[in-house]
DNA sequence: CATATTCAGAGTAATTTAGTAGGAATTTAT
DNA sequence: ATAAATTCCTACTAAATTACTCTGAATATG
């Protein structure tokens, strides 16, 4: 549950990517981080819609951050790629939430989007291109047992 | 993003249902939530596999909750009826990630996991059939202007 | 002017989600 | 006993989404 669609992975992977090459062409990162280099393209032309890439055409040309990674929010790259996060149809549009009950789940959903948009909002693309991030914390996760599926 | 599938909408209406009903066939429940009739009977075989409901079979017979609604978390709602939460392929299977940069996003992604999973163990059934659950807490988001997609 | 790039839009393939269909097994009311 | 109402089981189909691919124009540069 939850699978975030590979254009999402491929796009931060791409991001960081660019986070220490300050410029590269498409072909360069597609290559470098074994992804579909026509797939990229696109996914490249949304990120630059949304004001995250910068680029230049020709023969020299490549795309580079629009901004420096500090000031970019995870939630704005997850945006770019997949638009608003709204577990339910309902949240944008109180009138067709019809449903008997009066649609108790609707709030519980409500908390789904603030606890995903809150932890998205807190995360900076610098801060995931740096090999420390989370060390500890992430630990923790790992000792699990693991589950599968 | 992160959209919900409909069937864990359904399985979620279909319980709170039931937090009230005590007992009910899966025709009558289809009927009032506006369920698909065939589609919910194959959601509660689910929920009853996880240990969430019980059934009686025969003439007199449906569907009730399994436990207190107090001691169902909705962890467990969202895993009988998806599987783990598992924004990526990687967390699950470590040797998967062998992608340049060491696969830094990991880390990221167990942390939107861990947002996610804390949050929803943080919720039980008997709360979200509560009508004022989170209520004032969700008012504030309701506040934002609300973009669309 | 050849070449390397971004850019744009349409089209296709694969996967997942959503829902149907048909009927067997079980219990109960009459 | 039997008919009816239910859960239960398996397979199938349809719709939607995701993940690409294809073609080629526009643009800059060495």
């Amino acid at each position: 549950m939850f699978q975030v669609p590979t254009k999402t992975q491929y796009a931060i992977r791409a991001l960081v990517h660019l986070v220490r090459a300050k410029s590269a062409s498409v072909a360069s990162i597609a290559e470098a981080e074994h992804i579909p280099f026509k797939y990229l393209e696109a996914i490249f032309g949304q990120l630059k819609s949304a004001g995250l890439l910068s680029a230049d055409r020709g023969r020299s040309g490549g795309y580079r951050l629009a901004k420096d990674p500090e000031l970019i929010l995870m939630s704005e790259v997850v945006r770019a790629t997949e638009g608003e996060i709204k577990p339910v149809e309902c949240l944008n549009n109180a009138t067709f939430c019809v449903v008997s009950e009066g649609c108790l789940p609707r709030r519980f959903w409500q908390g789904l989007k603030r606890a995903v948009d809150v932890y998205l909002e807190s995360v900076t693309l610098a801060e995931i291109a740096e090999p420390g991030f989370m060390a500890a914390a992430a630990l923790v996760q790992e000792e699990a047992p693991g589950a599968s599926e």
